[in-house]
DNA sequence: GCAGCTGTTAGTGG
DNA sequence: CCCACTAACAGCTG
């Protein structure tokens, strides 16, 4: 479920289920999933109630009525369930049972996804060392962090301290919609790619936010769908192929990107 | 059986 | 400090 606009959707899910309902009961799973005591979790839910949500990157922040909030990261397969019956989900990790009996679980089968108390989402942001939420970027705090940067494009704009939301999906399509080789040297750079580096990132995640928020198909020029080994080029120019970029499986069209 | 996977982190090495 | 790469985490899929 990860990358920013996965998250949102997990934000819209949550805002539409469980908002101002006082928790009754709160049952926890796999320790590792939770990066504070259980005990503290258990203590900070019961008889609270969540008031608002916030996202950053990656990271959902439910803004509790009292004392800070929970912060959910939902590592590659983590995603809420709402639901009125009894039984809990498989994987559930974390199950709230609500006044009107409505339950929700964060359910994560690989269990990389992890649960943080944080008394606010600023304080949070700044205690994990994260960086600007990639759809709140100015371009001119882009190009400040392209300055004096050694390693390649890829790998920048999934450096979550410096950008918070990308990862190795929209990374790759970014690339491919503005036809710049994933490896590219950040200092190899021109203005003009730049420029199309930073709008590309607000337009991929808006267009895939608005798709993943409302059901949609992904635009026919994006190489996301067809994200595979020899498949074709979604400007018909050949076929995709597959690399490493940051220890990551990579996707590109040699024939649009071509390597410099 | 085996490889690969949207995530992060620790360790190694340049 | 910056960056690349690997392994590890755990379960499912092809």
């Amino acid at each position: 479920m990860p990358e920013l606009p996965e998250v949102a959707y997990q934000k819209k899910y949550a805002d539409a289920t469980i908002l101002h309902k006082k928790i009754m009961k709160v049952e926890t799973g796999d320790k590792k999933i939770y990066q504070s005591p259980k005990k503290d979790f258990e203590d900070r839910l019961q008889g609270n109630q969540f008031e608002t949500t916030e996202r950053l990157g990656k990271y959902l922040f439910l803004k509790l009525a009292k004392n800070g909030g929970l912060v959910m990261h939902f590592g590659m397969t983590g995603k809420l369930e709402y639901y009125q019956h009894e039984e809990p989900p498989k994987y559930a990790q974390l199950t709230l049972t609500f006044q009107d009996h409505s339950k929700v679980s964060f359910t994560c089968p690989r269990k990389f996804a992890r649960l943080y108390l944080a008394e606010s989402l600023a304080q949070f942001q700044k205690d994990h060392d994260l960086g600007i939420d990639a759809l709140a970027l100015q371009k001119d705090e882009f190009f400040k962090i392209l300055t004096s940067r050694k390693g390649t494009i890829k790998g920048l704009l999934m450096n979550q301290k410096l950008i918070a939301g990308i990862g190795n999906l929209y990374a790759d399509e970014v690339l491919f919609q503005c036809e710049i080789h994933p490896k590219t040297k950040v200092n190899d750079l021109s203005e003009k790619e730049k420029a199309c580096i930073y709008k590309e990132i607000g337009k991929v995640l808006e267009v895939v936010k608005e798709a993943r928020l409302e059901g949609k198909n992904l635009p026919k020029n994006y190489l996301t769908p067809v994200r595979e080994k020899d498949a074709e080029c979604p400007r018909n120019n050949g076929k995709i192929a597959q690399t490493k970029v940051s220890g990551r499986t990579t996707y590109f069209c040699p024939n649009c990107q071509p390597e410099n």
